[in-house]
DNA sequence: ACCTACAACCCAATCGATTGGGTAAGCATC
DNA sequence: GATGCTTACCCAATCGATTGGGTTGTAGGT
């Protein structure tokens, strides 16, 4: 009657069973199954000695030994740029609370948005069994995709969306548009586009929404005024010299697909003497954390990442399931604030 | 001869045993054992076939049926604040990288400095029967330190030390120091320290080589000047806020322990019409990837964030091995910038 | 001719949980 | 009292890899 036998490392079914002179595998039908099985394997009162018994052994089922038998390991992996972007740490923090609900643990891998990178780490993923798999990097020409698909991999995406295949996104193409509403009735004319990575669909949707509305309100983009970019600061800053450089009449807002990128285009315009907010309006994406809280605050348009992560997760396990899934976009909304106010 | 058998859903160490006509036991040999047991187990041309069997059936092990066996899962459980700290995500990617080349995989989890879910959290790892745990979480008062100590479970922790555990991190003493003799060097004398929070080592350790460096060089400090505070950019807006209207006559430079606090305070600052640089300065801690982008760059201490991670995976390898490791500090180096030049 | 040594394998148990198929006892029904 | 139906279990195979202990066959030594 000691505290824990200090031997055993672990306790197994076995162990319990040994202990109330019963099958391992009656204790296994009690434990496992939610009162449907176990009502017809045993007796509600051998089933609440084993329950009794499994608490105060502190009993965890070995998730190697199931998943070797059931070929399950609820797992789920999740790909991701780069976890060191907010926007996709806060969409994990989604999908791991959301699996955790379910039962479901993560993996998650960074693949620097390098194909190569994305394969290897898929691969490795798929090494250690997981379910089904979370790609939050997919690239619009989605190669890797196919082949998930023919290998009978799976998975949904998150983030960015890629036609023919279930995503968990935001309605990018609404919040470009929102935010053409928005410079377009403060009375813009001339306005610019850092765009992002173009193998991205949430650059692609961001701008075609900001340039399509624009175009549909009477207003004019050239070519030059969008300019596609990296997502982070530095590729916001230098998107926002090429366009103070070759951008005749200076516009008088930039919208940034990006927080990050609208960040480093907020340092290049004050690197440039130009104020933000009056000399230039400014407009990010993502409303993260940071853009209410910067000295000059950041207007953004707010998706719900982890609404968008914990959505993900919803659909992957639709899809373990076997249900057909379509995919499902967010609704963004617009914070205005100092930078366009 | 096709190219995959379409029905079998993976290759298994009997497969390929069954097609050459030999013995699972001595594929498994020839194929785990870096030709040490190799040789003696079989001769090296069916240590070739095998092998290249192996390669062109696209073999990989399954790891639920090793770990079953060999009671290893060569999985780190890894547990931090929260993710969508930039700090804690650049660690894990060096840890993860780390991981990655020992042969190793990571679980990350989030416990949002809660004890509750830390305790949580590592029963999930536990259960999940990783090998040992990296701790990003540990308050001071180490309760759960001990704890998984009595368990004999092995771990280490990064990013913030307690006494008397092996762990990974910047040397935060000489960090707040650098800062103290950068403020003092540049003429200020009224200092505030915005100082974290105080079951964080981090916080502790950089207040008190700030503060007591600060006082070796001559310099006071009032009690109301070091304000503890929350680590995100909100924090910093009320820990300035509280300073500017409490300590009398206002401080010329604060002292933040952490970038995003910084610029929660910077923020701050801007509101009461202080400008950053020339009224007030201010330094922060960890040279985020923002320091050097915002509009006004911040002078932080750059710590090797990634370094600090893949330190901590060395360390947790020789615990694992049974070594004794010794606590490792990474040296931190000052970067002066815009808002305190 | 006999023994030893080694090379090159094979055998079978094992890890812990799951699961399809029993079986024995007890009761009711015809 | 034979049959059928529950109830409450037990049995044994199985998942895939690992590993301590064999077994065979051949070469070399004396």
């Amino acid at each position: 009657m000691e505290e824990s036998r200090a031997g055993d490392r672990t306790v197994t079914l076995k162990d319990l069973a040994n202990e109330l002179g019963i099958h391992p595998s009656t204790v296994s039908r009690i434990l496992h199954s939610g009162s449907e099985v176990a009502r017809g394997a045993a007796s509600l009162a051998t089933a609440e000695r084993v329950r009794e018994l499994a608490r105060n052994r502190g009993y965890s089922p070995d998730p190697q030994a199931a998943g070797l038998r059931t070929r399950r390991t609820r797992l789920m992996g999740v790909i991701v740029p780069r976890l060191s972007d907010l926007v996709l740490a806060i969409m994990y923090e989604g999908i791991d609370e959301a699996a955790a609900e379910l039962g479901y643990s993560t993996f998650v891998m960074n693949s620097r948005d390098d194909p190569e990178e994305q394969r290897r780490k898929t691969d490795i993923m798929l090494a250690r069994r997981v379910d089904g798999l979370i790609i939050g990097d997919a690239h619009l020409d989605g190669g890797l995709l196919q082949e998930l698909t023919a290998r009978k991999v799976p998975f949904v995406l998150v983030n960015r969306r890629v036609p023919g295949y279930p995503s968990a996104t935001c309605d990018d193409l609404l919040g470009g548009e929102l935010v053409a509403d928005h410079l377009w009735s403060k009375g813009h004319r001339n306005v610019a586009v850092i765009a992002g990575e173009p193998y991205a669909s949430t650059a692609v949707d961001r701008t075609a929404g900001f340039v399509d509305r624009w175009r549909s309100l009477g207003g004019k983009i050239p070519r030059k005024a969008v300019v596609w970019s990296r997502f982070d600061t530095a590729g916001g800053r230098e998107a926002a010299e090429s366009i103070l450089t070759h951008c005749k009449p200076r516009p008088t807002a930039l919208f940034a697909v990006n927080d990050f990128a609208a960040i480093g285009a907020m340092g290049a315009l004050r690197s440039h003497g130009l104020s933000v907010g009056d000399d230039v309006a400014v407009v990010g994406f993502n409303d993260t954390s940071l853009a209410a809280e910067l000295p000059i605050q950041l207007s953004s348009v707010h998706s719900p990442m982890l609404d968008i992560g914990r959505t993900a997760v919803q659909l992957l396990k639709h899809v373990l399931d076997g249900e057909h899934v379509e995919p499902v976009r967010l609704e963004p909304t617009l914070c205005v604030r100092e930078s366009s106010a």
